[in-house]
DNA sequence: CGGGGACTTGATGGTTGTCAAGAAATGTGG
DNA sequence: CCACATTTCTTGACAACCATCAAGTCCCCG
C-alpha cells in the first residue's frame, strides 16, 4: 500500500553507540529526531573552545528542528535509539496527521527549552544544580534515585559552571542531607521535601496536559 | 463570505499601553501573539519573589504557545500592538495555510529561545551583557545605535545578574571604548570589530534563511 | 597490579552580590 | 519654566561565591 511505503520513508529507526555523532554543528539540517531509548547530548561549540550543552534528550524527547544549518551537534551520551523524521513543510495537505505530530513535537521542544532557561535564575551553583537534578530525576521517573549518564564536565557546560563547582555543590547537598551519593553517577534524594524547598518549587502546574497520572 | 468571517475571528489586532498586562502566569492559555510594533516582556515569577525575564519580543517576534496554563506573564514594555492568533490544533484540514504559519511561528520561537540560552555560556557579566546588546542591536536594526526600552533590573533578571553588575559592566564597556553612552537608555557601538571580537562571534551562520539581505 | 581518566578536595585570587550612598533622570505641582 | 520629589541609575566598600591552579583519591580497565 502506497501510504505505508511513504511512512517508512519518512520515519526511520536508527541506533547509535555511546559517543557516536548523530549530526554536527554546521551541517545542513535534514531531519528531526525523537528519542526511543538512551540519552543524547546537544552541544553548541564556540569558536574559542567553549561548549554549551543545551539539552540531554531522553526517551520521548525530540530535537533538531532548525532550518538551514545545524546550530548544535547531537551526540550519543549512552547507547541510543532514535526515530529519524523527515520534516514536512509543504502546504499540500498530505500527511496532515504527521504534520500535526511534528507541530506538537516542536512545541514540546520549545517548552522544554524554556524550562531549561529557568535554571539560570537560580542565584547560586547549589540551587542551580539542585534544580537540574530534581527536574532530571522527575523526568526519568525512577523515583528518588537519579542516574546520571553524563559527566561532571557535561553538567558544568550545561549549567554555566565549572566541573569543580559542580562536584563541590553535589558534595554540599550530600553533606546537608538532601542527597545521598551511591556512586558518582547514582544519587539518591534523601530528603525530598527539604530538597524541593531548597530549590524552590515554582511551577505553575508542571505539564498537567502531558502527564497521564495513573 | 464565510471564510473571511472565520479569519476575522482567528486573528485580532490588539493595542496595549506601556506596562499593561497581556496575560498572566497561571492563566489558561488561549492564544498566541505576534508583535506588530513596540516591545513586550515575558517573565516567569518564582514563589520566592525572583523573576526570570525570558524574552523581550519585538516586531515580528511571536510568543505564548504553551498548552494548559501560562508558564509566564506577558507585559507591555512600551506601547504595544499585537496580533492575537487562535491556535489551530485539530486534525481537520481547514485553514491549512494558517496552520502552516503557526507551525513556523513556533519554530521561530524555539530558535530564538535557544539563542537566548547561549548567552549563559558567556563566562562573565561583561561578555554576557555584551552578547545581549549586540544581538538586541542587530535585531532592532538601527545600525550602531542601541535603544533599550527595558530597565537595568529587567536586563539583570534576563541575564541572571544584579542591576548593579549590569550597570557596572556597561560602564566598563564604555570605559574600554567599545560602547558609548548617549543616555542610560541609548547606547552606541563605538568600536564594532572590537566589540564583536570581545563577545566572541560564534554563530554557525546567523539566520541565513530568515534574513533577506538586500 | 599498574596506568589513566574521572572525580573530589584544598588554597588562593578574581568576579559578583550585598549594603549603602550619591548622581542623574523623570515626573509633578506651583 | 522652575523647584522639588521620586524613581532610576551609578559607584564605592566589603563579603560571599566561584574559577583557577594544584594535589590527591577513586574507579574503571587493561
Amino acid at each position: 500500500m502506497l501510504l505505508e511505503y511513504k511512512n517508512v520513508r519518512q520515519r526511520e529507526r536508527q541506533s547509535f553507540k555511546k559517543d557516536a555523532i548523530i549530526f554536527r554543528q554546521g551541517e545542513i539540517a535534514k531531519y528531526w529526531y525523537e528519542v526511543v531509548s538512551g540519552h543524547a547530548r546537544l552541544c553548541h561549540y564556540f569558536g574559542d573552545g567553549r561548549r554549551q550543552v543545551t539539552h540531554f534528550p531522553a526517551a520521548g524527547d525530540v530535537f533538531g528542528f532548525e532550518h538551514g544549518l545545524r546550530q548544535f551537534s547531537a551526540e550519543a551520551l549512552t547507547d541510543l535509539v532514535l526515530i529519524r523524521h523527515e520534516p514536512l513543510d509543504g502546504l499540500d495537505s498530505t500527511h496532515s496527521d504527521e504534520k500535526q505530530a511534528q507541530s506538537q513535537a516542536v512545541q514540546r521542544a520549545l517548552e522544554s527549552t524554556e524550562r531549561n532557561l529557568r535554571l539560570f535564575s537560580q542565584p547560586n551553583a547549589c540551587r542551580r544544580i539542585g534544580a537540574f537534578l530534581l527536574d532530571f530525576g522527575n523526568h526519568s521517573g525512577a523515583g528518588d534515585r537519579i542516574a546520571l549518564p553524563m559527566s561532571r564536565q557535561d553538567l558544568a557546560d550545561h549549567l554555566g559552571l565549572t566541573m569543580h563547582t559542580v562536584s563541590r555543590s553535589i558534595s554540599q547537598l550530600v553533606k546537608r542531607g538532601m542527597l545521598a551519593a551511591e556512586s558518582p553517577t547514582h544519587l539518591i534524594i534523601a530528603d525530598r521535601p527539604a530538597f524541593e524547598e531548597f530549590v524552590g518549587v515554582d511551577w505553575v502546574e508542571p505539564d498537567s496536559h502531558t502527564r497521564t497520572s495513573a
